[in-house]
DNA sequence: AGAAACCGACCGTCCGTTCGGTAGGGAACC
DNA sequence: GGTTCCCTACCGAACGGACGGTCGGTTTCT
């Protein structure tokens, strides 16, 4: 292969590879099931059904696969949650509800949001990795909760806090939930110690208690 | 072969190979670092400055290393967290946000607290690992923390609320905040998103403020 | 025909683990 | 005291296997 120039056709508009996808849709599972280095290429490549040497046709190697399995993926994760956002429709408090909701779902059930121990496993050898998950996908649901607290507040509705704070408050519980789901799945004590729609229910509760009746820290900024 | 000054004092039942503590000290460096798949036998024989067979005589595999690693060391890890529980001289409150303070600590900075992420990706493929790091660990700061507050509310100080919420509202952001810390730390924005000092303070004054002026959520049970 | 997709076989490397053997310090026996 | 024996710690070298990746050739599709 003399022509190293491959020609970069990202944006083959017409017709992506379907076994490309299907490569990245299997590989995404036995990532999610198996770890970064818990998962061979040969383990993919049958997976798939098809050859290992078939899988550098579609990608140069294991970490530019992995690379794309991460960042082909979460664009759409959060669409769900942003239409939350743009609803009129709700009061403040229902759309914070229904947020919350929506993010413990993305968080726990979706690919993409079990992907965190993925991350961390391999943040270090693939740092690109850490900082794609963080800033197209964590961020963007950051940004998001952020603008439904300011909506509230800017009416009244809400008590106005610490935004990092908060932030952490919010997502914090999500986030150690569902890697603790993964973490201790094989605890008898899993749904006793991490049930997810008791933890949800009552976290809501929670942070919608702190965002009803104020009395706010005033913690300089 | 060097001979160093400490002589090994062959007493009864007190006599702990220093090798092999040596040993587990540098491997769980090394594995903090650089994750368990990413820390091979030789690297670590050669962080001993011992040949890599050596490390079979003091422990069958890495496997068992491994393990020996994670259950011989949290036996002191919530010494002193367990000190504030006991000490009778604070308000209730006062000892809430020492208690807060110390699991900050004991989770972002000391060894123990930071193998999250490392348990996360051996839990699968050694499952014992998560259940001592569990009922070892993470079982005991809970318990701790739920008797600070049971302690607090039997006294009409601290509101009532479901334990549950309350506890994911408390360590959640804590760990997740250690397991951020460690995966985006080539981040440049790390300590703007994720800064200790200013997640820990102001988490703890929501939590407390959710302790102090109560409206409690009856949720049936 | 020509390009893209695919395949079987293979390569070099690294890993966890094992093996046979050595050094040395006590304890036991003479 | 000297010799023998044993036991623990250690080491150099190698083994078998798995892994990521490559090569040359074949099939498939248009």
């Amino acid at each position: 292969m003399k022509k190293t120039g491959e020609e970069l056709k990202k944006e083959d508009g017409a017709e992506r590879s379907s076994r490309r996808i299907e490569i990245l849709q299997e590989a995404m599972e036995l990532f999610l099931d198996k770890g970064y280095a818990g998962t061979s290429m040969s383990a993919l490549a049958k997976a798939c059904g098809i050859q290992k040497a078939s899988l550098y046709h579609h990608f140069p190697s294991k970490e530019a696969l992995f690379v794309a399995c991460v960042t082909e993926g979460y664009d759409v994760a959060n669409r769900k949650l942003r239409r939350i956002l743009d609803d009129d429709s709700m009061t403040h408090e229902e759309r914070m509800r229904r947020a919350l909701a929506e993010i413990y779902r993305i968080t726990i059930d979706s690919p993409v949001g079990r992907m965190s121990p993925l991350i961390a496993e391999v943040s270090r050898q693939i740092p690109e990795v850490a900082r794609a998950f963080h800033d197209g996908f964590i961020l963007q649901q950051h940004e998001i909760v952020h603008a439904i607290i300011d909506a509230g507040v800017k009416d009244g509705v809400f008590a106005r806090h610490d935004p990092l704070g908060m932030e952490h408050l919010i997502f914090g519980p999500i986030v150690t939930l569902s890697i603790s789901r993964q973490m201790f799945a094989e605890l008898d004590t899993l749904e006793t110690r991490f049930p997810v729609a008791r933890v949800r229910d009552s976290h809501c509760d929670l942070i919608l208690q702190l965002l009803r009746n104020g009395t706010p820290t005033d913690r300089a900024t």
